[in-house]
RNA sequence: GGGGCUGUAGCUCAGCUGGUUAGAGUGCCGGUCUGUCACACCGGAGGUCGCGGGUUCGAGCCCCGUCAGCCCCGCCA
């Protein structure tokens, strides 16, 4: 099906199957070997490699001269026979290794200047610098990597989409020019020419949409979406990305559950792993009392203890200032044993130290247990027999930080996750991928410490605690879930709330007024009140999927024109001043930053 | 908004404690070469040391500012 009037093949298609056919190959000049009297080309196109050989026995003296001036990364079209390789001269690191084409013709359709950057690289060659790769994205582009891994994205796409298809989901559009969500991440704006002074917002998730098309019946829907959200980035964050969005009526939470990991099975199928179904399921409560994050990398154990007990009772392993920190509210004693930990340097444990400190975190406090030698911040408050009742073993390490959970979740977090780097165990499964379930509804403002959403205000409060709304919202679960792979959150859904009263109820906790509620969400209450079904959905972070599918180390490299952390695209150029005439036809003026 | 790292030839990098004419590999240009596959060998060209200011007899190197890229914190309902 490649076959085309001006080629036949595909160059890195071709096989010891092919030889004696005469071909006609279009590809780029990958590299170019000049023996003088022979001139072998490497020529390249999506699908790899294939060698050209231009020698006297089979081809013109021009053709020959031709061959040897043609600049790399020029596109040529070349005609000629496929022929084996004689055994010595095969090449085993090549798909293509044991044939060769032998030219007859030879055209140089798109002559190119020498490239900016390289994209042939020698082994041990480092990567031209990303600016550089952004600046010069057609030519980074050209490299087998980034091929490959856009090859795989579009092959997870179709995936998804065949999948969900199956399950009888409908994929369905929603604008991208929408109205603004006051609450959440920032808006990207698009002024209006017709009317003078008002502005479409680009859509931070279809959330809405995808609800209403549930209220009008379509039942189970999903959209491969564009999402834009104005916010400093990072290696996992582009400021527009994709997501695999699913919304399904009459479903309860295990339904959607099903559903997702159905399509993530799927995902990971396509990448050549095989994973487990059912995913574990934790509790957000369990995953911040034993990893201290919402996304724990179940690869590995080190999970967090509670040692409160013991500086309480025994007055041991601790010393006095912890006792006295944990006179403070809420103040637990928690830590995380490290089996063969005594190896750590000083060095590393001040590196733990900083990253607990990042957090605002204390200490940690650190022990070491070496035959009956006991070292470390709190070597004088513990010995042998109270730390082997702690499961402190021979050569092990204990890490120990007080303070409220605010505090030493993060802070256990992050020392955990560093004790994995710097140990490297060998995981426990290769692809640990996990619901957290349960949110809490509301989480404390930082600032305020009134209750905000934790998610979105669509998700519904769960059933268990819809008493606890009003009188001790913290307490009040969410039917909210993520799905975790590895330490990755790869999305997040709920149950949506379909009743328009506990939906006024749950906006007048965000502190909007009725106006308010009905200037901003009026379309979707009036939507609910018109006969809801119950419904659910989820959102798959595609970019992040690819990601981490296609081992890449930025998302930056499975998409195909990235935004730089500055949110800029280094390509073309974007943003840009607009013109003064464009400005005023939106009726915008600019008004230049002060100081 | 805050912090860290980086910026020297087209590309990847070195450049000592501030010292005289800024180097290497690769690419590029020219030459030799009929079995290479990172071809080999010989020769050559190629520099706004990100940009601006300062200190100094003297700055790629020190100081201040600024721009860009990357990473982290905040932020991302």
């Amino acid at each position: 099906m490649t076959r085309t009037t001006l080629r036949t093949h595909r160059c890195g298609a071709l096989r010891a199957a092919d030889v004696g056919q005469r071909v006609r190959l279009g590809g780029w000049v990958h590299r170019r070997r000049d023996l003088g009297g022979i001139v072998f080309l490497d020529l390249r196109d999506r699908d790899g490699l294939v060698q050209v050989a231009v020698g006297p026995g089979w081809a013109s003296p021009d053709l020959v001269f031709r061959a040897q001036t043609v600049g790399t990364e020029a596109v040529v079209v070349v005609e000629g026979e496929v022929v084996a390789r004689p055994p010595a001269m095969r090449n085993s690191e090549l798909a293509t290794g044991d044939v060769e084409v032998h030219a007859t013709a030879f055209q140089v359709v798109g002559p190119a200047e020498t490239p900016a950057i390289p994209v042939a690289r020698g082994k041990g060659d480092e990567l031209p610098a990303e600016e550089l790769r952004l600046k010069h994205r057609h030519l980074d582009l050209r490299r087998p990597e980034l091929q490959a891994n856009l090859i795989m994205r579009h092959r997870l796409a179709q995936r998804a989409r065949r999948v969900l298809s199956e399950l009888d989901f409908l994929e369905i559009e929603t604008p991208i020019l929408t109205k603004p969500t006051p609450e959440g991440a920032r808006d990207y704006l698009v002024p209006s020419r017709v009317h003078p002074g008002e502005f479409y917002a680009l859509p931070q998730s279809p959330q809405i949409y995808k609800q209403l098309l549930m209220v009008a019946g379509f039942d189970r829907y999903f959209q491969l979406s564009r999402c834009f959200r104005d916010e400093d980035l990072r290696y996992d964050r582009q400021p527009e990305f994709t997501q695999i969005d699913i919304e399904a009526s009459f479903v309860t939470q295990d339904d959607v559950l099903a559903i997702v990991e159905a399509v993530l099975v799927a995902l990971w199928d396509e990448a050549g792993h095989r994973i487990e179904r059912p995913f574990t399921r934790l509790s957000w409560r369990d995953a911040m009392e034993r990893y201290g994050t919402d996304k724990p990398d179940l690869r590995y154990d080190f999970e967090i203890k509670d040692f409160s007990r013991w500086a309480k009772t025994d007055g041991k392993i601790v010393g006095e200032a912890v006792r006295q920190k944990l006179e403070g509210k809420d103040a637990r004693l928690r830590g995380i044993v490290v089996p063969g930990g005594a190896a750590f340097s000083r060095k590393d444990i001040d590196r733990l130290s900083q990253e607990v400190k990042q957090v605002g975190g204390w200490g940690p406090a650190w022990v070491k247990r070496q035959g009956e030698q006991v070292s470390g911040s709190i070597a004088k408050d513990a010995d042998v027999e109270t730390l082997g009742a702690l499961g402190v073993r021979d050569g092990d390490l204990a890490l120990l930080t007080v303070g409220a959970d605010q505090v030493t979740s993060p802070a256990l977090d992050k020392v955990r996750r560093e004790v994995i780097r710097r140990l490297a165990p060998a995981p426990k499964a290769a692809h640990a991928l996990c619901w957290v379930v349960d949110f809490p509804l509301f989480e404390p403002d930082p600032e305020t410490g009134k209750p905000v959403f934790a998610h979105h205000p669509f998700t519904s409060p769960h059933p268990d605690d819809m008493d606890k709304l009003d009188s001790d919202p913290f307490a009040c679960r969410a039917l909210h879930y993520d799905a975790v792979y590895n330490g990755n959150e790869l999305g997040s859904g709920s149950i949506r709330i379909t009743d328009p009263a506990i939906q006024r109820t749950v906006f007048r906790h965000l502190g909007l007024s009725p106006a308010e509620v009905d200037a901003r969400f009026g379309f979707l209450l009036t939507a609910l009140a018109a006969g809801a079904p119950p419904h659910g959905g989820f959102a798959i972070g595609f970019d992040r999927t690819a990601m981490l599918l296609v081992g890449a180390g930025s998302m930056r490299d499975v998409i195909a024109f990235p935004k730089t952390t500055a949110a800029r695209a280094l390509f073309e150029g974007a943003p840009a001043p607009a013109r003064p005439e464009d400005l005023a036809a939106l009726h915008i003026k600019v008004v230049p930053p002060h100081e």
